[in-house]
RNA sequence: GCGGGUGUGGCGGAAUUGGCAGACGCGCUAGACUUAGGAUCUAGUGUUUUUAAACGUGGGGGUUCAAGUCCCUCCACCCGCACCA
């Protein structure tokens, strides 16, 4: 007889509410657990069974752990505000908090189904005034120090969501949510200065357990690149421009210079012959938008400006052209172009016909750019030296002469850090009539989101909050001054900044969580969730984390100490899940027709945890399967413990492969290898079912290492095999290594590399010994007859190879 | 183009320091129990051909007594970045 799934988990599900069983004491000496996973955004359409994946992950350990002693804080909370509940409320008119609100009763609903243990009573939501106090609290903090400012730039502003977009949101030119078309204009808007965090972000990656690849794109998009940066002057012109290069060596090879259609002088440097085309050109490329202007750049485009530079090296005149394959922001949206050496320069230099001068020896300009090492030529003082002499040099002779310097560029830009909407949190800043700002105080925070039926787009560019006067305008009560409130919002990215260390301190209304349990908890010793968040909110929160550090209100530099990616839950179709394919797998289904065990042991037994993997109807079933074979094994049909169940056994069958699960399940458990781990248990069951007797002993520490997967059974099993608390805390259970090994082994005896027979051994054989008794094997000696033995290779525990021919 | 990763049965996937390739699950086949069932139990299941053997980890080459694992080379697919000077 199967189980009755519906009632255990709903029996054990209320036993750890009621009883407040996952509560984590930041008070206790035992050694600290920090699991964390990424908090989800409560989307109108639940929870999906991509989520239970980390989530049943991150509850393993979290339950293992708390087995194995340690005190474990394994929390759960809501990313709750953003564009989607926004989108929805304007769509149809309701308000955003209680679409809000509804969304989160689903998901807690839906995740306290699954049997997560999560402290409750750590719950937190992004868009509850008493959390984001501390969310606008950091961003004075920041504006303090300088690392908040207002600056005007040409923003990615997106008419359909009436919204400016941060670059990373915006894909191939189009919104990443809702895919409407975005275009660039420039507006005033919050920065934050990330910038300034660019090494210590790139260099404390080292220390950090995370997986390589996610490590390398934060690398890249950080983008660090070290060169010089060179004055030019321009002939007939007050005016200087410089350029930023990571090959100053290359100098004598420069040609031409480039702006970047927004440079500033081109206005200026520009002759009237030439002013017409070069005005066309520009108005054409600002019209493009991103998309266009990656897109259409496969052909290099561009305009002579009529002006020249001077190449500070060795005085040529060089001419100044206008591309857009350079970009204003980076570097210092201009280039000098040594065609010979770059293949963006040599296809530009092609095309438009302008000189090519090779300084590095190696290649044919002839035929492409030479992006190698080689002897520097045509350099004057610089000939002969390699690359990185070269560059050395160059420098120096730079700085010697007040032509430039050594300098190091970043890709990272500034984080983009205001947004035109309702549903996010608001900046507090006033911003006066005499044209000054200044920062709410802190006695004020929180500064509520005002409750509003009319959030509709300004249309302005302005938020919604713009539209609300009492809220907006504000009379300075000691000068009385007229003022207006910031407007803009905050973006998504900003409550998943450090929603990680409200967790350790929730209720805390003096602080953002007091300094010593912050001291206790961090570092999170494991962070588990989507690779979609590789860059930016992992990027993000180390920012602020680091931030956080310098202002002395965390002790550790880094947050998440051991990262790990989940992968993807494809439909069974092997394409994404999504409504429009009808290949989506609701997990209310799931627990409803096998299980919470079930789902939570079939995903970590899919495959890795961080492979994609499609899912599978029959390999769900597979699941079930397997823990109604545990059920029966240990439970009769009238609902008894099996007499199969024994406190002394006579024959020890079982002893080997006992050891040898808790061994390997406790081992692949540690090391995220769910789908090894729960094979061995299938592989321990399958024995089990063998053996005429299984001790109490093995059944209770089976029945434990299966907890943490497949926790409201094991409950229930706990509960028959005689215990009246929760499996909960009881202790992990042990292993004997001595017990992993046979006295008598198996050994393979291969001749010439191939298995030709085995036989048993005692485990201490030696080697001499090992191939004394492979010769003598009786079908060995049949197989060597004629031929001549040539070496004997034996390897205790393992195998003899005999080589003859 | 650059960076990272992955290629193993019909399918998902296992495989310490190089040491019996295919654990475990799905599917499939046969048998048992059955008022013959989308239940359970037992056995089998990489491929080719008869036992025995040969061939097998994307292709090719190499190192080694021994290679899925190490080296060289090529190919395919996935993810990220994409004129970053």
């Amino acid at each position: 007889m199967s189980f009755n799934h519906n009632k255990i988990e709903e029996k054990w599900r209320n036993y750890w509410l009621n009883n407040k069983t996952f509560k984590s004491n930041s008070q206790t000496n035992k050694e600290k657990f920090y699991v964390l996973d990424m908090f989800p955004y409560p989307s109108g359409a639940g929870l999906h069974v991509g989520h239970p994946e980390g989530y049943t992950a991150t509850d393993i350990i979290s339950r293992m752990k708390r087995m194995q002693g340690y005190e474990v804080l394994h929390p759960m909370g809501w990313d709750a505000f953003g564009l989607p509940a926004e989108q929805y409320a304007l769509d149809t008119g309701n308000d955003p908090e209680e679409f809000t609100k509804q969304n989160v009763n689903t998901f807690r609903r839906q995740i306290q189904e699954l049997g997560f243990s999560y402290d409750w009573d750590r719950e937190i939501n992004t868009t509850d005034p008493s959390y984001y106090k501390w969310t606008q609290w950091i961003f004075l903090k920041l504006y303090e120090k300088g690392l908040a400012y207002i600056d005007e730039v040409p923003v990615n502003w997106c008419p359909a969501l009436g919204t400016v977009l941060a670059n990373e949101e915006v894909i191939d030119g189009k919104s990443e949510r809702g895919g409407h078309p975005v275009v660039r204009k420039p507006m005033k808007q919050w920065m934050l200065k990330i910038t300034a965090y660019a090494d210590r972000l790139l260099d404390d990656l080292e220390e950090l357990d995370w997986p390589e690849s996610i490590k390398d794109m934060q690398r890249n998009w950080i983008g660090r690149s070290e060169g010089a940066e060179v004055q030019f002057e321009i002939a007939d012109h007050e005016e200087t421009f410089t350029v930023f290069t990571t090959r100053p060596d290359t100098l004598f090879g420069a040609t031409y210079a480039v702006l970047a259609p927004e440079h500033p002088l081109v206005e200026k440097v520009t002759t009237p012959e030439q002013k017409e085309q070069v005005n066309q050109y520009i108005e054409k490329v600002t019209a493009k938008s991103d998309l266009e202007r990656t897109d259409l750049a496969k052909e290099k485009t561009g305009v002579f400006t009529g002006a020249h530079a001077i190449n500070p090296i060795n005085g040529e005149k060089l001419p100044i052209w206008v591309a857009d394959y350079v970009l204003m922001t980076y570097g210092s949206g201009a280039i000098m172009a040594v065609p010979a050496h770059d293949e963006r320069d040599y296809e530009f230099a092609k095309k438009f016909d302008l000189k090519i001068v090779p300084v590095v020896e190696g290649g044919d300009v002839e035929k492409e750019a030479y992006t190698g090492d080689g002897k520097h030529i045509n350099s004057d003082f610089l000939n002969g030296l390699n690359k990185e002499d070269g560059i050395r040099r160059a420098i120096d002779w730079l700085e010697e002469n007040g032509k430039g310097e050594k300098k190091v560029t970043y890709r990272l830009r500034d984080w983009l850090f205001s947004r035109q909407r309702y549903w996010g949190e608001p900046i507090p800043i006033i911003h006066w009539e005499d044209g000054s700002m200044s920062a709410v105080s802190e006695d004020e925070l929180p500064l509520e989101l005002p409750k509003t039926t009319e959030i509709k787009p300004s249309g302005t560019g302005e938020s919604p909050l713009a539209n609300i006067d009492d809220w907006v305008n504000v009379v300075d009560p000691e000068t009385g001054m007229n003022g207006r409130r910031e407007t803009n919002t905050m973006p998504q990215w900003a409550g998943s900044c450090w929603y990680f260390l409200r967790f350790i301190d929730p209720d805390n209304d003096q602080k953002l969580a007091d300094p010593e349990y912050l001291k206790k908890w961090l570092p999170i010793d494991v962070y588990i969730g989507g690779a979609e968040h590789a860059v930016l909110h992992l990027l993000y929160a180390r920012f602020w984390h680091k931030f956080l550090y310098d202002i002395g209100v965390v002790p550790t530099k880094e947050p998440f100490q051991k990262l790990f990616n989940q992968g993807m839950i494809l439909g069974e179709n092997n394409e994404k899940m999504s409504k429009s394919k009808g290949n989506v797998v609701n997990p209310d289904d799931i627990v409803e027709s096998h299980g919470a065990d079930t789902l939570r042991l079939y995903e970590m037994f899919m495959g890795p945890l961080d492979a994609s993997v499609a899912w599978s109807t029959n390999g769900l079933d597979g699941a079930r399967r397997f823990l109604d074979r545990v059920w029966r094994l240990f439970i009769t049909d009238d609902n008894q413990l099996s007499h199969k169940v024994v406190d002394s056994v006579t024959e020890d069958s079982l002893e080997k492969s006992y050891h040898e699960t808790i061994k390997k399940v406790t081992e692949n458990f540690e090391d995220l290898r769910f789908n090894t781990g729960i094979s061995q248990m299938m592989v321990f069951i399958n024995e089990a079912y063998k053996a005429e007797q299984i001790s109490k002993d093995y059944a209770e520490g089976f029945v434990k290492i299966l907890s943490p997967v497949a926790p409201h059974l094991a409950e229930e099993l706990w509960e028959k095999l005689g215990h009246d608390e929760s499996i909960a805390y009881e202790a992990w259970p042990a292993y004997d290594e001595a017990k992993l090994v046979e006295n008598e082994v198996e050994i393979v005896i291969q001749v010439m590399g191939k298995v030709r027979a085995k036989m048993m051994v005692d485990k201490n054989a030696s080697k001499e010994e090992l191939e004394q008794q492979a010769l003598e094997n009786a079908s060995i000696k049949e197989r060597l007859e004629g031929k001549t033995v040539r070496k004997v290779i034996a390897v205790p525990g393992k195998l003899v190879n005999i080589v003859a021919n």
